[in-house]
DNA sequence: GCTTTTGATGCATTCGAATGCATGGTAGGT
DNA sequence: ACCTACCATGCATTCGAATGCATCAAAAGC
């Protein structure tokens, strides 16, 4: 009986403390075997309602909760659904997550967040998530293509969130930036603008590519020459510091396109209380995201509306889909962007009558 | 061979698709038992340099990544953490939760995201979380004494941010809110104020109960009856149509002090932009918790700071330590949340320079 | 050169639930 | 009363990695 005292807890069969309940003593408990306790707690078994009710009841007096790594292992199965984010992600997209949780949830998943440092992790990053058995993954954040295969070799249901691959067919649930973009080039250019700046988002994030792309086509398509784009991350302090550097550097444009909302509220305030400009008297600012932040009085900012909400909600959708029937054809979500038009931007009055959703008449 | 399609897959050796990769298969390559795969993937065995290099690269060009499910199951320890939030937390701190994912990325635990649809959710949403064995939780919702007793005795160490249990001794990283609301009662009389109102959450919210009974009390201390309180959700537009509907039926008070900063900003765009009033000239709003907008110059909010970041670290940290030493006897941090004094409130001189951290001299 | 020590590896079992197959008991048909 | 069906339950194996103990080989000691 020589025992360390860090030993003795799982040793002696009399303080059943440690040990994890298993079905076993749920079993014995109930006199039946483990094989039927594990019958009892899934519907589709033939169980007679008596021994059921017994065993569950027993159950629930010992307090007993199946285990589901134990159930994931023999059954292949993990029922968790991996969500990869950027702090960016969280920040313009709040209840995003949420959304997503409670769709997972009511599927019977759960969820595993995995915070990247940044768009476009490193392999490394993403190496402890393949540890797990995952059924899908939702990435918002860009995946090298080798990522993506390595995903797919494992049979993990893959779901971009706003991003895409250029070459590997993925299921992708995605605004349309581009066209969004070029919607809102053509209104500016319409309502008279002629000097142009963008503030971007990341170099390597692709949303805010194809949104500046999008953009500067658009312009494009109207004659213009491309304007100065300057990019940075997609905070509101960034946005705030690129653009005042910006105008510095190149004059003061006659209208402003941002990547994301959070941008644009840094450049209006800019605007208002650094530079002194009256908007949309002096600039027009156009925002995209339709933040919450976006529709307040404070600020009315014109800009693209993406659902993320619903976004969330189609991702969850297409994941769940796609563990059904795996080998269907790649599914492609476009929630289409609406300009949701507010006080930010000088546009033409046919627009504004046009689209103006939420409008309260300016009092 | 008398076989379903489906079950083709596993059968013959030829096609080794369907399977996943196990420590076996990369045994068998390499030459060696599975057993000493095993070790070659943790560092504290005696695994003799040449055979590891051996395995590891054997291992690397097969794709083979250990399965943390069932290495979990046998060490019993699933390095999972849940996070319990409801889409308030997430939209009043959205760095937090990312935060808590690099802090336990760095610990090298998992997240698991609960999502829950409201403060103290009831016993049944939290099933799920149990049947995961998980090593340790983190809850930015209230959970009841009974939920908390499960967690604890199935040995999953509990960390309460942001909220406590009156009975039940737990780990918590807490914002002292009662103290910190009595700094504001005090300030705000300090400064003339007499006819107060208080905009709070959900009555079920603890910490919006805390606040605004901290608030009471610093008032009472002064002579002031108890203001009315109105209850609401931690939500801008629920803050701004609260305060309209109180408003009209109680009348204008000259402060506001309000559960949260979302609520703040409701509140004073319902003054500025509803009633046409002035701020801090016709009336003074304060908020909690210093998010990002309260900072930004259309708003200017004077409000306390909790800073969620940091709290999001302590409350990893806690639960590391709790996880390194189970015995050790309970821990609570309390951050003290400091008076941010901006321009959304008419303070005395003396305390708004004392305070006055990053305030940039209004130009 | 033989024994002892150390170090590397293999063997066998374990974690906890799911499930195919075998079996036993009861009900229904004649 | 007897045989067939069928339903409920038990038995035994499986999922994939970790680990105590046994073993074997090489290095060290005398």
């Amino acid at each position: 009986m020589t025992e360390t005292p860090g030993a003795a807890a799982t040793s002696g069969g009399s303080p059943p403390s440690r040990r994890r309940l298993t079905s076993y003593d749920v079993a014995r408990a109930a006199g039946v075997t483990q094989s039927t306790v594990s019958r009892c707690f899934r519907n589709d078994s033939a169980i007679s309602p008596a021994t059921r009710a017994q065993v569950l009841e027993m159950a629930r007096r010992l307090g007993y909760v199946p285990n589901a790594l134990a159930r994931s292992l023999i059954t292949r199965r993990s029922n968790m659904v991996g969500v990869i984010v950027t702090r960016y992600t969280l920040r313009a997209n709040p209840d995003m997550i949420h959304a997503i949780g409670e769709a997972l949830t009511a599927a019977g998943k759960t969820l595993l967040l995995v915070t990247a440092a940044r768009d476009l992790p490193a392999s490394q990053e993403l190496d402890g998530v393949l540890e797990y058995p995952l059924d899908g993954l939702i990435s918002c954040v860009q995946l090298a293509d080798a990522e993506i295969e390595r995903f797919q070799a494992r049979h993990i249901a893959l779901v971009l969130y706003n991003r895409r691959s250029p070459t590997i067919p993925v299921d992708t649930v995605t605004t349309n930036h581009a066209t969004a973009a070029g919607v809102v080039a053509a209104a500016l250019h319409e309502a008279g603008h002629r000097r142009f700046l963008c503030v971007s988002g990341p170099a390597d994030a692709p949303v805010s590519r194809e949104r500046m792309e999008g953009f500067v086509d658009g312009l494009a398509a109207h004659g213009i020459a491309r304007p100065p784009v300057i990019a940075t991350d997609f905070s509101y302090d960034c946005g705030r510091d690129a653009f005042l550097a910006g105008v510095r550097r190149d004059g003061l444009p006659d209208a402003v396109f941002c990547a994301n909302d959070q941008i644009a509220l840094g450049v209006m305030d800019a605007c208002r209380f650094t530079l002194g400009l009256a908007i949309p008297g002096d600039i027009s600012v156009v925002g995209f995201d339709d933040v919450a932040e976006a529709s307040r009085p404070s600020y009315r900012l014109t800009t693209m509306r993406q659902d993320s909400v619903d976004m969330a909600r189609q991702a969850v959708d297409l994941l769940l889909q796609r563990l059904a029937a795996p080998e269907q054809p790649v599914m492609r979500r476009e929630i289409p962007a609406r300009i949701v038009v507010r006080a930010s931007a000088r546009l033409r009055e046919a627009e504004q009558g046009e689209a103006g959703l939420e409008e309260t008449s300016p009092a």
